[in-house]
DNA sequence: GAACTCGTGTTGTATATACAACTAGATGCA
DNA sequence: TGCATCTAGTTGTATATACAACACGAGTTC
């Protein structure tokens, strides 16, 4: 046990205050953060399992199915019998990359407002649940806002944040800084999935979106992912008529 | 090793004189038989853990660690404490990466079919010369199609190629091969651009996707370039509440 | 009836062990 | 040199065990 009790040290060390992460996760960020800050590059051999059942104090299959689920998701690549490796980096697509909204209208020369709608905790119904991956019935922050492009609607977002990602989301002034700079702002992000599709605007939207019920509206249904849970999803709808989404990727690498 | 020996019996029987698959995949191919045929329907619950132990004579972290990597694959739905559930189909489409849309409903388990509405050489008006990057007047290749999925329309394919990229376009069977896999064998892939918007149904796409005039549409716009130029530029339409496009990318390398 | 408690069954995590499969370099030999 | 062989090191798979965390229903109490 007295690996256990060293790696409970580094836990303490690094993880202040906070909530108590598995070990398994605690081994995912110690590879991510190497890989993150260069100190492993791609392409390079990382140690082995029995190193870093050395240097962890955790056991071998620990270590091992941490490492096999980061290979899975294709961070590492591991060869039997040679070793790992980090994998070279995905083809960085600039599609959907996270868009910024704010960022976005002032690039293009115009003005930028928020409404803040709402801005509260519930506890989460079976949807919100399946959609964040937590607990039905847990907390969860929820907010609503509509963003103007110069006094017009352009887009209501819908958002609920994951509380043990951002414990002070709704202490923010969403008329200052958008949501999303400071999910950006409160850890980091690891993955995004998006959704798009089209569909007609119900009552609500068509009241917030400034259109007729039924005329079609862009729904982009985004979650990222950060320190191993869901941060936050998000439904940010579009009047269809003035909004598009674009995106360029190269195929070279 | 009693058990070990059960399972033996297992493989031989359902898989006799084939390579010999691990133990791991034999239980994934156990869940994923069961889920194809329909003998363990969407959202049902699926044997437990240990139901799953006595029939296939697994030990317990055998079968867990195949149950967990269907889990994070999306195939099951696993609730600590309640059990494991079939976890609803995605009809989702991904264009982070350029799959085309018969592989996408293979992969579905349905079937592709192909209405070819146009195939025609025409000399490019203005609107069409700016989107392709050439000269107005010159000749340019022009195909619609109607693609679909078991019968329902799910994607009306307004197509432009570039003479100069693929000179024998008007010459394929787009009801065998896809636009998209003729100009992929084409040529090599330089770069793809997109564009999303959701728009109202007009009287073409309505009748062509089976829908009232008006309804939400999701226009696909994508253009390709390949050795230099545009190769071809396309207007993918799909009925918005049929239909999703959906993409997941990897920040952390 | 409503709220609470508790037990059973379920999945989640971590460990120690054993052996199989494979790689890459070292070694030995002709 | 060239080739085969061996060996140490590495990952892959499977097991048995133990306990933690959670869900849900059956009682129990108020």
């Amino acid at each position: 046990m007295i690996r256990r009790a060293r790696f409970e040290q580094v836990r303490a060390a690094s993880d202040p205050g906070g909530v108590a992460l598995s070990l398994g996760q605690q081994i995912r960020n110690h590879v991510l953060t190497r890989i993150d800050s260069g100190e492993w590059p791609e392409g390079s051999r990382i140690p082995s399992e029995a190193k870093l059942v050395e240097q962890l104090g955790a056991s071998r299959m620990t270590i091992h199915i941490a490492l096999r689920d980061l290979s899975a998701e294709g961070v590492l690549l591991r060869r039997q019998g040679a070793g790992t490796f980090v994998a070279p980096r995905r083809i960085q697509s600039t599609f959907l990359e996270l868009r910024n909204i704010h960022a976005e209208i002032e690039s293009r020369g115009n003005r930028h407002s928020t409404d803040v709608l709402c801005m509260e905790v519930l506890n989460c119904d079976m949807a919100v649940a399946t959609e964040m991956s937590i607990a039905p019935g847990s907390p969860v922050f929820h907010s609503v806002l509509v963003h103007r492009e110069n006094g017009s609607p352009i887009q209501v977002e819908d958002r609920y944040v994951n509380p043990q990602f951002s414990a002070d989301y709704l202490e923010q002034d969403f008329t200052t800084i958008t949501p999303n700079e400071h999910l950006m702002a409160a850890g980091p992000l690891e993955e995004v999935e998006h959704v798009v599709q089209a569909i007609p605007a119900d009552e609500s939207n068509s009241a917030l979106l400034d259109m007729k019920a039924g005329d079609p509206v862009l729904l982009l249904r985004r979650r990222t992912w950060s320190r191993g849970m869901i941060a936050s999803s998000a439904r940010l709808a579009h009047p269809g008529a003035r909004f598009s989404l674009a995106g360029r990727m190269k195929m070279t690498g």
